[in-house]
DNA sequence: AGCACGCCGACT
DNA sequence: GTCGGCGTGCTC
């Protein structure tokens, strides 16, 4: 008997043990994907993680359903990785195994419903429920669930499905699709009967009398003879100008053949690679110190200024690894990731590079996989978001983290909570492979790492072309107000500045953080604002659509004409997001384009791309925006940087609520004068002599994290604490409560009085739940696995008991 | 995480 | 009486 141990992709400690027969045993290896029957009716795809002889005890195991792979699409590393992962950051192999694969990979059966044949059934014998699938499925059968569930419009069908098998009119089968199709190009040739001279010549005399279909057949031959490698239809078409009918016609009377040819949908079809650009000093200066760097240090933060040219030196990098035939792996927040950025690389490396991120469709993603996985040459360097480092990798040589300060390479939710700098330090590791952490901004966390000696440090302190950093000043608003100086959100300094950059021809950027912030509905009368049903916000007010939504749940309603309170009309919305900005603009500069740039405008799939294309073209002279405008927007002609409010961002509550300030306002003031004149930047305040803006103003970055960090030391929080996040959740408060209690007081039993709270959240319900928090201190001396160990314990005999069997923990390793 | 099973209230 | 709500427990 022989036996695998296959890990599924749901979130459950163990592996579970399925019998193989011979063959397949020694077909199967770790790495190969099997479907395999879980539970009562389920087909799952599951990934094998051993194969053994030794029979389980207490149950039975089932067989495997099939196997889905001809070799194995998971490597060792990869394995080695995930448990790293799921160690760490304490979760099952499960969940990493589910946020890892492409989805296209891990498919679950679904359930088949079709008519058996030749069974006749009295219709009247029938309910009426039963009937309408009966008579669907005499229309269109095989049907899927989800028909039977729109076709009688109510979500519990099981019981209409269950009585229709019970007398045999139908039956049902699980079935498993393979969503990857490989693309298929469509290509023409000659019928292998006419290549002889003579049945050719002859054809040809045949074919006078369609002097349209000889035609055709004379541009096949010539493009045949030019091209010398298979030739496509719509080739075929362009060149002969004939109509796809007389193409059809010949095929229909065999003399030509059509066939189909595997395509690859990453094609990069620019122009080859050109030329890196030389290196300014600085520039070549830092290139050598990152290689003096990984001599003695694995990771390396490179520290340089928003538009120092810090790609140039990654460029050579990558340069230097391709050349050694080593992969690359350059990460990226998700919302760096534009065509901007990509074509730049493509720019130097052609076709060797690959794309990796979730707007990808499930097809390219399974290509990428496939093609990192057999080291094609497509594949050597990749640029993706933090999904990107679970990639099937041979043979990496250097992972480059760019905007390593960004929060987004932390995942909160789903579970694993990975953070992906971390985790792609471990990778390289595995691999052997160094680190390169860029940042104009880095965390204190990476800085602190560099200042130990843990990392190796390179700095670029000047801009390229020795372009001056923008000057920055800062605007008192509360003293504005006060004088009167201010139009809508806009102080005369600023409205001065907008005026004079427009009239220099150069663009404006205005900067509004919305969260936290949003323009909130509020009854003048009564001052009640109308609430989200589901969780414990007030909703927020959506001009575009005229509703009222929540943030958190998606919960939507039309805009109010009346309170619903008190039935007054005097309904106001405060508050102000990049929408009010938008219309007071707009009625400010009637003469110029505005744009806005928030989640709301970039929905679609090209959208971001279209208003980057705008701005770039200059077609836009202000563009307002949220964080998204911080990132990599590198444009040539922005005079200038305005940000409405920078307090609503210092005032978060949270530890890193001054650093992210810092990390903000100095990448918003990056986008500023990236060419040879001069930027400016105007950051309106109530808060003017705020120690944070004022190191904004004279981009203090040192005297930042000297101030941050003893902050961090005095209050307990990273880097000289880890941190480690504790969430339950449930529909009852008072359970909810008692459970979160409970946990605590267990766990300090061994930790003590670094366990903080319950607490409850600022939002203490979302969608129906309510939430409590706890928070685990862990000092440096204090082993992070023992604790997560303790952690676990507490989280086992937690489950075993029964009143909280209901609540939902989450555990946030690094929460931060 | 799904999903079936089972127990209760609100309707034909 | 049935239907469908959700709490509970299990999955090799």
């Amino acid at each position: 008997m022989y036996f695998i141990d296959v890990i599924l992709p749901i979130p459950l400690k163990q592996t579970f043990t399925y019998s193989v027969n011979k063959d397949e045993a020694a077909f199967l290896k770790q790495g190969f994907r099997v479907a395999v029957p879980f539970g009562k009716s389920k087909l799952y795809t599951a990934i094998v993680y051993q194969v053994h002889d030794t029979a389980p005890h207490g149950y039975e195991t089932k067989s495997i359903d099939h196997i889905l792979d001809e070799e194995a699409i998971i490597t060792a590393s990869q394995i080695k990785h995930w448990e790293w992962i799921a160690s760490y950051y304490m979760c099952t192999l499960g969940e990493v195994v589910k946020a890892a694969l492409p989805s296209a990979f891990l498919l679950e059966s679904e359930t088949i419903i079709s008519l058996v044949k030749d069974k006749v059934v009295e219709d009247t014998s029938l309910r009426d429920e039963d009937f309408l699938v009966y008579e669907a499925l005499q229309h269109r059968s095989p049907l899927n669930v989800d028909d039977v569930k729109s076709i009688l419009d109510k979500k519990n069908v099981v019981l209409v499905l269950k009585r229709l098998l019970d007398i045999g009119v139908i039956e049902v089968q699980e079935e498993v699709y393979e969503q990857y199709s490989p693309k298929l190009k469509k290509y023409i040739k000659l019928a292998p009967a006419y290549e002889k001279e003579e049945s050719l010549k002859e054809l040809l005399d045949q074919l006078s009398r369609a002097p349209k279909q000889r035609e055709v057949l004379m541009q096949l031959f010539m493009l045949q003879a030019q091209l010398k490698k298979p030739v496509g239809i719509d080739a075929l078409l362009a060149k002969s100008n004939a109509s796809a009918s007389s193409v059809k016609s010949l095929v229909a009377k065999n003399i030509l053949e059509e066939y189909y040819i595997r395509k690859d949908r990453i094609n990069y079809e620019g122009e080859d690679a050109t030329e890196v650009k030389t290196l300014s000093d600085s520039q070549e200066t830092a290139l050598q110190e990152i290689i003096t760097s990984f001599k003695r240090h694995d990771v390396t933060l490179l520290h340089g200024v928003t538009s120092s040219g810090k790609t140039e030196v990654y460029v050579r990098l990558i340069e230097e690894q391709l050349k050694a035939g080593k992969q690359v792996l350059y990460m990226l927040p998700e919302i760096a990731l534009t065509t901007q950025l990509i074509s730049r690389l493509q720019q130097y490396f052609g076709a060797q590079v690959s794309v990796y991120h979730s707007k990808y469709s499930i097809h390219e993603r399974v290509e990428v996989w496939n093609n990192v996985l057999a080291q094609k040459e497509k594949a050597q360097i990749i640029i993706g978001a933090r999904s990107s480092l679970f990639l099937p990798f041979q043979n990496l040589g250097l992972i480059i983290v760019d905007e390593a300060h960004e929060p987004s390479f932390k995942q909160y939710n789903p579970s694993p909570r990975y953070h992906a700098r971390d985790s792609a330090i471990v990778l390289a590791s595995l691999h052997k492979a160094k680190t390169l952490l860029g940042s104009a901004t880095p965390s204190l966390e990476s800085f602190h790492n560099a200042e130990l000696d843990k990392y190796g440090f390179v700095e670029l302190k000047r801009r390229f072309g020795n372009v001056l950093l923008p000057s920055i000043e800062l605007i008192d608003i509360k003293e504005k107000h006060k004088k009167k100086l201010m139009t809508g959100h806009f102080s005369d300094r600023l409205l001065e500045e907008i005026h004079e950059t427009l009239n220099n021809n150069e663009q404006v950027i205005l900067f509004q953080n919305r969260r936290g912030f949003s323009p909130i509905v509020e009854c003048k009368t009564c001052g009640t604002s109308p609430q989200c049903p589901n969780c414990d916000v007030s909703l927020t007010y959506h001009q575009y659509k005229r509703q009222l939504r929540c943030h958190y749940c998606g919960y939507h309603m039309a805009m109010l004409v009346e309170c619903n309170a008190c039935g007054s009309d005097s309904i106001d919305s405060k508050g102000f997001g990049t929408e009010q900005i938008e219309t007071e603009l707009l009625s400010l500069f009637p003469k110029h384009s505005i744009a806005r740039m928030d989640q709301d405008t970039t929905r679609g799939k090209h959208a971001y791309a279209k208003l980057i294309a705008r701005l770039e073209n200059e077609e836009i002279d202000i563009l307002v925006g949220t964080q998204m405008i911080a990132k990599g927007l590198d444009f040539r002609n922005i005079g200038l940087v305005g940000v409405l409010n920078a307090d609503n961002l210092l005032n978060f509550p949270d530890f890193r609520a001054h650093e992210r300030s810092f990390q903000l306002l100095q990448q918003v003031a990056g986008r500023a004068g990236r060419t040879q004149k001069r930027g400016k930047v105007l950051i309106q305040t109530y808060n003017p002599h705020h120690t944070i803006l004022k190191q904004v103003s004279v981009n203090d970055y040192r005297g930042m994290y000297k101030e941050q960090l003893e902050e961090r030391y005095q209050y307990k929080y990273p880097p000289y604490y880890r941190t480690i996040r504790i969430t339950f959740k449930d529909k009852n408060l008072t359970k909810n409560d008692q459970a979160a209690l409970w946990y605590t007081l267990a766990l300090q039993k061994q930790l003590g009085a670094n366990v903080l709270g319950p607490e409850v959240p600022p939002v203490a319900r979302v969608r129906n739940k309510y939430i409590s928090n706890v928070l685990v201190k862990i000092p440096k001396p204090q082993s992070l696995a023992k604790t997560k160990e303790y952690i676990n314990s507490v989280q086992r005999a937690f489950n075993l008991t029964k009143e909280f069997s209901s609540i939902r923990v989450s555990i946030d390793v690094d929460n931060y």
